[in-house]
DNA sequence: GTCTATATTTGGATAGAC
DNA sequence: GTCTATCCAAATATAGAC
C-alpha cells in the first residue's frame, strides 16, 4: 500500500507536464500566427501527437484557450511588484505602470487573450476570470492606499496605463517608444491629482461642490 | 450612341449598390458576432444570394475585409471636426479626443478592424491604409499648429486618446464612463504641457538641456 | 449575374482498436 | 494514452450551365 502513492504521483506528474507542453505549443502558435490561428491540428503537430490525442488532456479547444487564460492571469498576479512599493505616490504609480505595460508589451498574444474580447466563441471560465479581476483589484486597492480614492481618477489612471500599453504594442512592438513615456505620464497624472477638485490625495482645500 | 452611356451608368449604379449591400451585411455580422465570425455563407444568406455569387462583386473574402477597412478609414477622415477647431489649445484637444473616442466607441468592430491587428490572414491594401494614416497625420499636424511639437508629448497624447477609447469599449460598452473623463484628461494633458521641459507650447523659460 | 455542383481544405470532435 | 478511421460541419473558392 505504501507503493501505490508514488506511482500515482509519477503518472500525474507526467500528465501535468504533457498538458504544460501542449499549452506551450499553443502559446508559440498564438505568438507566431495570431491567437485566432491556433488550431488543434497545429498544436498536435507541434507536440508530436495526432489531434484526437489532445482530448486526453483537454475537453475541447475552448478548454485550451481557458487554460491559457488561466496561465496568463496567474502570471499577471505574480508579475505585480508589490514588494517594490514604498508608499510614495509618484514612485508607486511608476512601478505599477511599468509593471503593467511591461507585462502587456512582452507578450501581445497574452494581452489580447486576457484583456480584449477577440475570439468569437470564447469566454473565460468564472474562476480564471476571477483571478485576473482580483489582480486588477489589488492595483485599485493600492491606489486607494496612496490616497487616490476618486473613482474618476482611478478610471483615468487605468485609461492611461492601457493607452500606453496599447500604443506600445500596436505602433512599436518590441521597442520602448511609449515605455519611455511612463514616468512623464505618471508625473502628469500625479500633478493632476494635486490640482483637481476630486476627493484625492492633497485635495485643494474647499473648492467646488462637495456632492456625490 | 447617345443612349449607350446612361445604360452603362444604370448598370454600374446597381452594381455599386449591390456591393454596398454586401458590405452592410458584413458589418452587421461583424458587429453582432465579432469581426472574425464574418463568413461568405452568412453574408450571402443575409443579402439573399448564394456564396459563389459574391465573387461577382469581390475577388475574395479578404477583398471584402479590405473594402470594409477602406469604408472605415473614409468615415474616420470625414468624422474629424476640423470646422469646430478654434486654435484654443484646450478646446481643440477636447474636440479631437471627443471625436476620436466617440468614433471608436460607436462601433467597436470598426475600431478592431482599423486599429488592431486581429484577423489572422488580413492586411489592408496600401491605399486603404494610407487613408487612415493620413487622417491620424492631420491630428498631429493640428497638434503642432497648437504648439504641441514635442514628439513625446504627441505620443503621450495619442496614448491618452486610445486608452480612453479602449477602456470605454472594453469596460463600459454603450456607456459613457470614460467619455465623461475626456475633459479632465485634456486638462491634465494641457497642464502637463505648460509644466514640462519639452519644446512645447508655453515652455518654461530656460530649464534643463536644450538638446535634440 | 446568379445559380448548381463541386473541389479542396480545414476545422473540431467522437468511436473504437490497440 | 495514443492511434486510425470517421464524421460532420463549415469554410473559401472555381467551373460551367442558364
Amino acid at each position: 500500500m505504501v507503493i501505490a502513492e508514488p506511482v500515482r504521483d509519477r503518472r500525474s506528474e507526467r500528465r501535468e507536464s504533457a498538458k504544460a507542453e501542449i499549452l506551450e505549443a499553443a502559446w508559440r502558435i498564438a505568438r507566431a500566427e495570431g491567437l485566432a490561428a491556433v488550431s488543434l491540428g497545429e498544436i498536435a503537430r507541434a507536440v508530436g501527437m495526432r489531434p484526437p490525442s489532445l482530448y486526453n488532456y483537454f475537453d475541447s479547444k475552448n478548454a485550451i484557450y481557458d487554460a491559457m487564460f488561466a496561465q496568463g492571469a496567474e502570471e499577471f498576479v505574480r508579475m505585480e511588484p508589490w514588494d517594490e512599493l514604498t508608499g510614495d505616490l509618484v514612485h508607486d504609480l511608476s512601478v505599477m505602470v511599468h509593471a503593467f505595460v511591461g507585462f502587456c508589451a512582452e507578450d501581445p498574444a497574452r494581452y489580447q487573450l486576457l484583456f480584449q474580447r477577440t475570439i468569437p466563441g470564447f469566454e473565460p471560465s468564472p474562476e480564471s476570470y476571477a483571478v485576473s479581476e482580483a489582480s486588477l483589484g489589488r492595483i485599485v486597492v493600492h491606489l486607494e492606499r496612496c490616497g487616490v480614492t476618486d473613482p474618476r481618477s482611478i478610471d483615468l489612471f487605468t485609461a492611461l496605463g492601457t493607452g500606453l500599453a496599447d500604443q506600445q504594442i500596436s505602433n512599436d512592438p518590441g521597442g520602448d517608444r511609449w515605455i519611455r513615456l511612463i514616468d512623464d505620464a505618471v508625473e502628469m497624472f500625479a500633478n493632476h491629482l494635486t490640482t483637481s477638485t476630486g476627493g484625492n490625495a492633497r485635495p485643494t482645500p474647499a473648492k467646488g461642490n462637495r456632492a456625490t
